[in-house]
RNA sequence: GGGUGAUUAGCUCAGUUGGCUAGAGCAUCUCGUUUACACCGAGAGGGUCGGGAGUUCGAGUCUCUCAUCACCCACCA
C-alpha cells in the first residue's frame, strides 16, 4: 500500500500499452465509442490546460470501455506551423544561423529535428497522464497520410472553385513576413495619439481637417472622405484637397463610410494601407499607393511626388516614419492638434508585432456554403454542444464569416499544391507529375512557395486520421464519425468549426455527435495563467508533488460546465486525502478479515447492508447519470459523498458493533461487493490506485482491472429496506453526548422505520452497555424486535440539572412553529390546493404531519 | 458598437423541466484520539440567492429593467 503510486502507475501503463490494451479493434463487434485527441502544438511541452481535457477525454473513454465499448482514442499532434517556425527560427538565431541563408530544405530538416523533440515530450507527458491512447494510430498534421488528405482536400475544392487565388489587402505581420487569417489577429487596447492635420483645399483659403492615429499613412492617401448629409463640408465634395509635404493632389469625395460623429467627421483615404479605405477606394476609383516594404518600413518608389524629406525616410521603420512626419507637419504648421487617444490595435497573435494590412495576392477558400450546411447540421441537432450556449457562439462565428485566407508566406507547413508555367498559369494537382501530365511534358513549372494555414489541416482531423480521403479504409468505415470531442471553448472557431464545414463539405456528415466544451483553467481566484503573475501550474510537478491520481481525480471534480476552471493546490490537497481515506477505510475492511468474505447474497442480509447496499445503487444510479451527461463533477461528487458519508462514516461505524457477533460474514461480503464497485467506478478517474488495490485485495489482475464491467445496481428485496437514518442518529447523539460530557441531556428521536430488523435490541444494547445511557422505547408498539413506524426512541442520561439543552430546544420549537404556521397557511389557501400538483400537496401535508409530531415530542421534553 | 455568460455562505462553486426550512468543499469556531483514517471524527455559526418590478397558488430558477464583472466578435478617423 506504500508502493509509489507514480512509479506504479507507469508500470502498470507500459504493461497495458505494450500488450495492447489499449488499440482499438475494428474486428470486435462492439459498439464503438471514439475521441481524438485535440492535437497538441509540438510547440512545448503540456500545460495544465491539456491535462485538464486530456484527463476528461481519458475518463469518458475508460468508462465506455468497462461499458464494453470498443473504444478508439486517437492521439497526436498538430505541426503548428506558424507558431512552430516561429521558434525554430528563433532557436536557430541563438545559434547564429539565419534561415534565409540555409535555405528552405535545410530549415526544414531543423523543423523536422524540432518536432521529434517536442513529440517525444507530449508523448511522454501524455503516458504520465495514464492517457489511455492507442498509439498505434497516433498521428501528425503532416505525416504523409495527412498531407495526402491536405492534397486531395485542396484539389477537390480548387476544382469545385471553392478556393482561389485573390489580391487584396491581407492581414501582413512585419515581422514573420507572413499573411494571417482574421483570426490570428488580436485587436489590443493601445494607448495612442490621434493628430489633427490640416488638408489646404486647391486654389482657396479653405481648408479640411482630418484626424488619424497613423499619420505616416498620409504618403498613401489618395483621397478625403466625407459624409454626403455633412454640411460642413458638403460645400467641399469634388473638389480637391492639397496633401501636406508632398503637395499631391487628392480628391475629397460623398462616402457613407464617413461618420459625422467620428475624428473630424473628415477621414483621410489610404486604400493600400486599411481595409475600409480599399472600399471606399474602389467604389470612387481612387489611387492605390503602396508606401511599405513587406517589413513595415517605408517604400518611396511608389510616390511620385518624391522631394529630398521623402528620400530621407526610405527604408525606415514606419513608427520612426510617424515621428519624422510628425515633425515635418509641426514646422509647415499642418498639425493642428494631438490629442492622447485610447484604441484598438490589431497585433499578430504569434509574435505580437502589429499587423499592417498589406495588398497581396494570396489563396482563399469561400467557405459561405460550407458554414451554412454546418449552421443547419447543428440546429437540426445532427451535432450537438454541451453546454448548450456554445451554439450561439457557433452560429454567430459562421454566420457572417468571411473568405479565409489560407496561404502563408512560410516554409514549415503543407506546401500548396500549385503549380505555375513560366507563363504564369495555375496548375492544381496532387503531385508535380499530375501536373505536368497536365501542362504538357515541355512545360517547366515551380511550385507555389506558400503553405497552409495550420487550421487547413486540423480540420481534417477527425477524418484524416482515420484514412480518409480513402473512405474505404476500415478505421473510417468505422470510426467515422466521431463520438465526441472535447476541447476548450476557446477554439471553437479556429478548430470545431473548420472541422465541422470540412467534414460536412466531404461527407456530408458532422465528424462527431457532440462537442463537450470545457472552460479554461485559471488559478484558485479566477485569474488567468500567466507566467508574468507567477501563478503558473505546470501538471508534472502537481503530479511530483502529489501523484497522478490525486491530480486526475481533482480535474475531475473540477471540471464543471462554467467559463473558468479555477485551479488550486488546496483542490489537490483535497483530492488526495479522499484517495487516502479510501484506502484507509479498506484498510479497515482488512483487517477485519476482508479477504474471508463470501460472496453477496441478496437473500441473507440485514438492515445495515440492505442500507449500504441501497445507498450504493442510488451511487451507481447517480454516477451514470452524471457521467453520461459529461457532468464530471457530478459524477466525483456522487462517488465522493458515497464513499466518505455513506460508506465511510456512516457503515464503517454501525458496523462495528456487529462485526464480533454472527452476521459479521453478511457484514464483510456486502463491504467485499460495495468496495470492488467503488473501485470499479474511480476506475475511470484514478485508475492506478484502483488496479493496485483491486490486486492487493485479490479481487484480480491489476493490469486488467481496465475490462472489468461497469458496476450495476445490485438488486435487493424491496421490502426489506430499511431506513435506518435513525440508528445513525442515535450513535452520533450518544458520541456528542459523550464528547461534550453534557449530562442531564435528554433527546428523542423519530423512528420512520420500515420492518423488522432482527438486530435491534441487541444493537440497543450494546449501546446501553457501552455507554452507560438509558434509551427507552416510547409508544411501545413494539414487540419484542420489532419497530413500528410511528415508534420514539427517547434517549436520556442521568442527573438533570443542565437547561443548556432546554434552550435549544425552545429555539427549535420557536422555528417548527414558524415553519407549521407557513405550511398551514398554503394547505389552507384555495388557490394552492387547486393548482398545485397533488404530489406536491401531499408532500406537504407530510412534512406538516412530521413537524406536528416533531413538536409534540419536543413540548414533551420542554416540559 | 454587437453578442454571450456570470452575480447564491468569508473563499471557490453546485442547484436538471418553477415545488418541502437553498446545498457542497474549503475556511472559521467548539468539542473529541471511541474498533481504519488527525490526509480524522462529532457538532456549531455563517445566505432578505446583485438591486428593482412583473408572471404564478408558489421564483435562486421564467419575463422586463438597472447595476457590476468577465469573455467573445466588430472597430487603427
Amino acid at each position: 500500500m506504500n508502493e509509489n503510486i507514480n512509479t506504479y502507475s507507469k508500470e502498470l501503463y507500459k504493461f497495458q500499452e505494450e500488450h495492447g490494451y489499449f488499440t482499438a479493434n475494428p474486428n470486435e463487434n462492439k459498439p464503438r465509442f471514439t475521441i481524438m485527441i485535440p492535437p497538441p502544438n509540438i510547440t512545448g511541452n503540456l500545460h495544465l490546460g491539456h491535462a485538464f481535457t486530456m484527463t476528461m477525454q481519458d475518463i469518458i473513454i475508460r468508462y465506455k470501455r468497462m461499458c464494453g465499448y470498443d473504444t478508439l482514442l486517437l492521439p497526436g499532434t498538430d505541426h503548428a506551423s506558424i507558431a512552430t517556425q516561429m521558434l525554430v527560427e528563433k532557436d536557430l538565431k541563438t545559434k547564429g544561423i539565419d534561415r534565409k541563408t540555409i535555405g528552405r530544405e535545410e530549415f526544414l530538416n531543423h523543423a523536422w529535428q524540432w518536432k521529434n523533440k517536442y513529440t517525444g515530450n507530449i508523448q511522454n507527458q501524455l503516458r504520465q497522464i495514464c492517457y489511455s491512447a492507442d498509439w498505434s494510430r497516433e498521428r501528425f498534421t503532416l505525416d504523409e497520410g495527412l498531407n495526402e488528405a491536405v492534397k486531395e482536400a485542396f484539389v477537390r475544392m480548387y476544382n469545385d472553385g471553392l478556393i482561389y487565388k485573390d489580391k487584396r489587402l491581407v492581414n501582413w505581420d512585419p515581422s514573420l513576413l507572413t499573411s494571417l487569417s482574421d483570426l490570428e489577429v488580436d485587436m489590443i487596447e493601445t494607448n495612442g495619439n490621434m493628430w489633427h492635420i490640416r488638408y489646404d483645399i486647391e486654389n482657396s483659403d479653405d481648408y479640411i481637417i482630418i484626424a488619424t492615429t497613423r499619420p505616416e499613412t498620409m504618403l498613401g492617401d489618395t483621397g478625403i472622405a466625407v459624409n454626403p448629409n455633412d454640411e460642413r463640408f458638403k460645400h467641399l465634395i469634388g473638389k480637391k484637397a492639397i496633401l501636406p509635404i508632398l503637395n499631391r493632389k487628392i480628391e475629397i469625395v460623398a462616402d457613407d463610410y464617413a461618420d459625422m460623429e467620428k475624428g473630424t467627421g473628415a477621414v483621410k483615404i489610404t486604400p493600400a494601407h486599411d481595409f475600409n479605405d480599399f472600399e471606399v477606394g474602389k467604389r470612387h476609383n481612387l489611387k492605390i499607393i503602396n508606401i511599405l516594404h513587406d517589413n513595415a518600413t517605408i517604400d518611396t518608389s511608389n510616390i511620385k511626388e518624391t522631394n529630398d524629406f521623402i528620400q530621407s525616410l526610405e527604408g525606415k521603420d514606419r513608427f520612426e516614419a510617424r515621428k519624422i512626419i510628425i515633425e515635418k507637419l509641426k514646422e509647415t504648421n499642418h498639425l493642428i492638434k494631438i490629442e492622447n487617444y485610447t484604441h484598438q490595435v490589431p497585433h499578430s497573435q504569434r509574435g505580437g508585432a502589429i499587423v499592417e494590412p498589406r495588398l497581396t495576392e494570396q489563396w482563399y477558400l469561400d467557405v459561405s456554403s460550407m458554414a451554412k450546411k454546418s449552421i443547419d447540421l447543428v440546429k437540426k441537432g445532427k451535432l450537438e454542444f454541451i453546454p448548450k450556449m456554445w451554439e450561439n457562439t457557433f452560429f454567430a462565428w459562421l454566420s457572417n464569416i468571411e473568405p479565409w485566407c489560407i496561404s502563408r508566406q512560410l516554409w514549415w507547413g503543407h506546401q500548396i499544391p500549385a503549380y505555375y508555367t513560366e507563363d504564369g498559369k495555375i496548375i492544381v494537382a496532387k503531385t508535380k507529375e499530375e501536373a505536368q501530365k497536365q501542362a504538357g511534358e515541355n512545360v517547366k513549372l515551380t511550385q507555389d512557395e506558400d503553405v497552409l494555414d495550420t487550421w487547413f489541416s486540423s480540420g481534417l482531423w477527425p477524418m484524416s486520421t482515420l484514412g480518409w480521403p480513402n473512405e474505404d479504409a476500415i478505421d473510417f468505415k468505422t470510426y467515422f464519425p466521431t463520438s465526441s470531442l472535447i476541447t476548450g471553448f476557446d477554439i471553437i472557431f479556429f478548430w470545431v468549426a473548420r472541422m465541422v464545414m470540412f467534414s460536412v463539405y466531404f461527407t456530408n456528415k458532422a465528424p462527431f455527435e457532440k462537442v463537450i466544451c470545457h472552460g479554461l483553467v485559471h488559478d484558485e481566484h479566477g485569474q488567468k495563467m500567466s507566467k508574468t503573475k507567477g501563478n503558473v501550474i505546470d501538471p508534472l510537478d502537481l503530479i511530483n508533488e502529489f501523484d497522478i491520481d490525486s491530480v486526475r481525480w481533482t480535474i475531475c471534480t473540477l471540471s464543471g460546465q462554467g467559463r473558468n476552471i479555477n485551479f488550486g493546490k488546496t483542490n489537490v490537497e483535497n483530492g488526495r486525502k479522499f484517495i487516502t481515506k479510501l484506502k484507509n477505510a479498506i484498510n479497515f475492511w482488512e483487517q477485519k478479515g476482508l479477504s474471508s468474505a463470501t460472496k453477496f447474497n441478496t437473500n441473507s442480509s440485514i438492515a445495515i447492508t440492505n442500507w449500504i447496499i441501497d445507498k450504493m445503487n442510488l451511487a451507481i444510479k447517480n454516477a451514470t447519470k452524471a457521467i453520461e451527461n459529461y457532468r464530471y463533477d457530478e459524477y466525483a461528487q456522487t462517488i465522493y459523498h458515497f464513499v466518505w458519508d455513506d460508506f465511510c462514516d456512516n457503515f464503517i461505524e454501525l458496523s462495528k458493533s456487529e462485526l464480533n457477533g454472527t452476521n459479521k460474514d453478511i457484514i464483510l461480503s456486502s463491504a467485499k461487493l460495495v468496495i470492488q464497485n467503488i473501485l470499479k467506478m474511480l476506475q475511470p478517474v484514478i485508475p492506478s490506485t484502483t488496479a493496485l488495490l483491486w490486486k492487493q485485495l485479490n479481487f484480480g489482475t491489476d493490469t486488467e482491472f481496465l475490462f472489468e464491467s461497469y458496476p450495476h445496481e445490485e438488486k435487493i428485496l424491496t421490502d426489506n429496506i430499511y431506513d435506518i437514518d435513525w440508528l445513525l442518529q442515535i450513535i452520533n447523539v450518544i458520541r456528542n453526548i459523550r464528547a461534550e460530557n453534557k449530562i442531564g441531556f435528554k433527546t428523542q428521536i423519530n423512528v420512520a422505520f420500515k420492518a423488522i430488523n432482527p438486530n435491534m435490541k441487541e444493537y440497543l444494547n450494546t449501546l446501553q452497555n457501552h455507554t452507560n445511557i438509558n434509551i427507552t422505547i416510547q409508544n411501545n408498539n413494539m414487540t419484542d424486535f420489532v419497530i413500528d413506524k410511528d415508534t420514539t426512541i427517547s434517549i436520556e442520561i442521568p442527573n438533570t440539572n443542565k437547561n443548556e439543552e432546554l434552550e435549544k430546544i425552545k429555539e427549535e420549537l420557536k422555528e417548527i412553529e414558524k415553519h407549521i404556521t407557513s405550511l398551514k397557511n398554503q394547505l389552507s389557501n384555495k388557490s394552492f390546493i387547486e393548482k398545485a400538483p397533488t404530489q406536491v400537496i401531499e408532500d406537504r401535508k407530510e412534512t406538516l404531519k412530521k413537524l406536528e409530531e416533531r413538536k409534540i415530542a419536543l413540548e414533551k421534553l420542554n416540559g
